[in-house]
DNA sequence: CTGAAAGCGCTAACAG
DNA sequence: CTGTTAGCGCTTTCAG
C-alpha cells in the first residue's frame, strides 16, 4: 500500500489500441479534471456553460467517443437491446423468412429512434434459457424475441427470473411476459369470410396449428365456417409448419388422393405462393379453381403469380410497439400485452 | 489511503440490479479467491483440474454469467462486431430489401459460429463517418458494412483511421479497406450472354450505374454485347436506383414512347419482378415478348410470375467470408479483397 | 463551479 | 497451484 511506484506497469497483455483517446486526454488538453469533462459531456448543469461548450467542442473536434464498457460498468446499466430470433428445427422457420427479416428491420429503426443499440442473435428454440445471458451478463437491458413458437413456458420462466422481455406472438392465458402480436383470430376470420364470400366451400389450412399464432388463426377460420353454416369437415388442416417444401408435398399428395378443395388459407405468404405451382401442376388454376390467401403481406406478395391476397401484419408499427413495451418493462412499469390490428389485402389470387 | 472505512459508499444512483451474481459471490461460496474463479472460468491451466471443475459447475448451477463490460474494460477488447447497413436516400435501397436482409441472416450465422456478437445499426450514407463510433468507443472490434454505394472515399477514410473494416461490394482501385463481393462483371456477362443466346437484341438495363457494383454489371453487359457484335445502342440504361416504383414508371414511359426492346437486365430481383406487370399492361408477355433476368436470387425469385431467371449471389458464403476477412484485419493481418463466384439460375422468365 | 478519490466487476502480474 | 493487488475508463459523492 505504500510501496514505491516501482517496476513496469502490470497492464494487460491485450494490444490496447494505442491512440485511443480517453477522457483523461481531453481533460489534460482542456486543462481541467476528468470529473469536469465527464460532467460537461453529460450536459450537467454543474459546469459553467462556457467550460461545457469548450469541452464539448474539443471532444468533438478530437473525435473523442466515450468508452461504453467503462460507462456501463460504472453506471451498471446499458443501452443495448438484445433481439433474439429463435429458430425452431421442427417448424423450419428461421431467420431467412422474409417476414421475420422485415421485423428485424422494423426493430432496428424503432430502436435507433430511441437511441438504443440492437444486438441480434439466433438461438435454438430448445435452449431458449440461454437468451437471458445477454441480460444476466449486463450486455443488454432487455430482450425482444421474434416469435413465440412452442416456448410459452420457457418464456414465462425467463420473465420470472426478472428478465425484461417482450415477445412477438399471441397473448396466452397465464402469460407472465409481455407479448405484442397481430390480431390472429381476426386475421383468420377475415381471410375466411372473404373466401366464403367468393363462393369457396372446401378449405385447406396450411400452417402449424400447434403454435399459438397459427392456432388462433385456425380458430378464427373455424368460427367463420361455423357462422356460415359449414361444419368442421369443410376444412382440411395440413400441419406443415412453415416449411414451403413440405407444403408443396402435402398439397400434392392431397391432390393425388383426389381430395378436392376450392380454397387455401396459408399462415404465411411463403407457404401460399409455394403451393400455387403444385396446384397448377394438377390442373387447378388460381384463382379460378382454387382461391389462395396468404398471411403477412411481405413486400413481394404483390409480385407473386398471381398477386397474392393476404392478411397484412403491421410490421413497422410492430417494431415501435415492441420497443415501447420493452422500455416500460425496463423502467419497472407494467406492460400489458398488445394486439395490433391486421388488414385483408385483396389481390388476384382469391378473386374467382 | 489510510482513512478509516467510514461513511456511506458512494455508489452510483443507478438501480443496480440486486440479485446480480458476480464473481465475488461464487468465490465466496466456493471458498476461494476471485482470481481463482476467474482463472477457472477462463480455463486456465494454473488451477487444479479439480477446483476448476468444481467452480465451473458451481457457476453453471448458479446461472452465473460474467459481466461483459467489466471484462471488456479490463481486457481492452471485446467480441462484438458492428454490422452497419447504410441507407441511401437517393437509391432508396434500404434494410427492407430481401437481399440485404438475407445477408444479415448469413452474417448472424457466421458470427455466431465464431463466437461473436452482432450489433446491427442503420446509418445514413451521408454520415458514414459515424460508423467508426462503435469501434472508437470500444463497443465493437470491427465493422462490417453491407453495401458500398457511393461511399468509397468515406470508407477509405475509415480504414485510414485504423478501423478494421470489411465492406460488401466491388473491389475498386485505390481501395484501402477490404471488400468482399460477388463477381459483378461476370454476373453481368452471364446474364447478357444467356439473353443473347435466347435471341434478344434490344436491351433495357435497370439499376444504378453510379454504384460500383451496378457499374461493373453494366460493364459486363456491354462487353458481352460488343462481343456479340452489338453496339452500345443495343442497350438502354435506366438509372432507377433500386427503387421498384421508379423502375415501373420508367419502363412504362419507355413503352409509351414506343421504344421497343426484347430483354430486361435488372440489378435486383425486386426490380425485375416489379416491371413484369408493367410490361403486361402494355401488351408484352414475359418471356415471349420480353425476356427478364434479375439479380441476387432471393428466395422467392422462384415463386415469381413467371419464375425468375437470375444471377445468384452466394449469400451464405458471403457471411462466412466477410467475417473471416474482418477477423484477419482485427488480428492485424492483411485481408485481400475477395470476389465470390456467382451463378446464373435459369428459370422461365428468360426462356423464349 | 471544480477537483480528488473511490469503486463498478473483472484479469493478470507478482509473490507466496 | 492460489491469493493479493493494481488498475481498465468512467461517474459521482464529498470537500473545497
Amino acid at each position: 500500500m505504500s510501496l514505491p511506484p516501482t517496476g513496469p506497469e502490470p497492464g494487460p497483455a491485450a494490444p490496447a489500441r494505442p491512440g485511443r483517446l480517453q477522457m483523461a486526454d481531453i481533460a489534460r488538453i482542456a486543462g481541467v479534471s476528468v470529473a469536469t469533462v465527464s460532467r460537461a459531456l453529460n450536459g450537467s448543469t454543474e459546469v459553467s456553460a462556457a467550460t461545457r461548450q469548450r469541452i464539448t467542442e474539443l471532444a468533438r473536434s478530437l473525435n473523442y467517443t466515450i468508452n461504453v464498457s467503462a460507462k456501463n460498468l460504472r453506471l451498471r446499466h446499458n443501452r443495448t437491446v438484445a433481439v433474439v430470433i429463435p429458430y425452431d428445427r421442427q417448424t423450419r422457420l428461421h431467420v431467412s423468412d422474409p417476414f421475420f427479416l422485415s421485423m428485424l428491420g422494423s426493430l432496428a429503426d424503432a430502436l435507433t429512434d430511441r437511441g438504443h443499440d440492437m444486438l441480434v442473435s439466433r438461438i435454438d428454440a430448445d435452449q431458449l434459457e440461454t437468451a437471458s445471458q445477454s441480460y444476466d451478463s449486463g450486455t443488454a437491458l432487455g430482450i425482444i424475441m421474434i416469435g413465440q413458437w412452442h416456448s410459452h413456458e420457457q418464456l414465462n420462466r425467463l420473465a420470472d427470473q426478472g428478465v425484461p422481455l417482450v415477445v412477438w406472438g399471441a397473448q396466452l392465458p397465464q402469460q407472465r411476459y409481455c407479448s405484442v402480436g397481430g390480431d390472429n383470430l381476426g386475421g383468420g376470420r377475415m381471410a375466411t369470410r372473404h373466401l366464403i364470400e367468393r363462393g369457396c366451400r372446401r378449405f385447406v389450412f396450411l400452417g402449424d396449428p400447434t403454435t399459438p399464432e397459427s392456432a388462433l388463426r385456425l380458430r378464427g377460420h373455424q368460427q367463420e365456417l361455423a357462422e356460415a353454416g359449414l361444419g368442421p369437415e369443410a376444412c382440411r388442416v395440413l400441419a406443415v409448419g412453415f416449411d414451403a417444401a413440405r407444403a408443396r408435398t402435402e398439397v400434392g399428395r392431397l391432390l393425388e388422393q383426389g381430395v378436392d378443395f376450392d380454397a387455401v388459407v396459408a399462415c404465411s405468404d411463403v407457404l401460399a405462393t409455394a403451393v400455387v405451382p403444385v396446384l397448377r401442376l394438377h390442373g387447378r388454376e388460381v384463382p379460378r379453381d382454387v382461391a389462395v390467401v396468404g398471411y403477412d403481406d411481405i413486400e413481394w406478395a404483390s409480385h407473386a403469380d398471381p398477386p397474392l391476397t393476404t392478411v397484412r401484419q403491421p410490421v413497422a408499427r410492430a417494431g415501435v410497439e415492441m420497443v415501447e413495451a420493452l422500455l416500460e418493462r425496463v423502467a419497472g412499469r407494467d406492460a400489458p400485452p398488445r394486439t395490433l390490428p391486421v388488414e385483408l389485402v385483396v389481390r388476384q389470387s382469391s378473386m374467382r
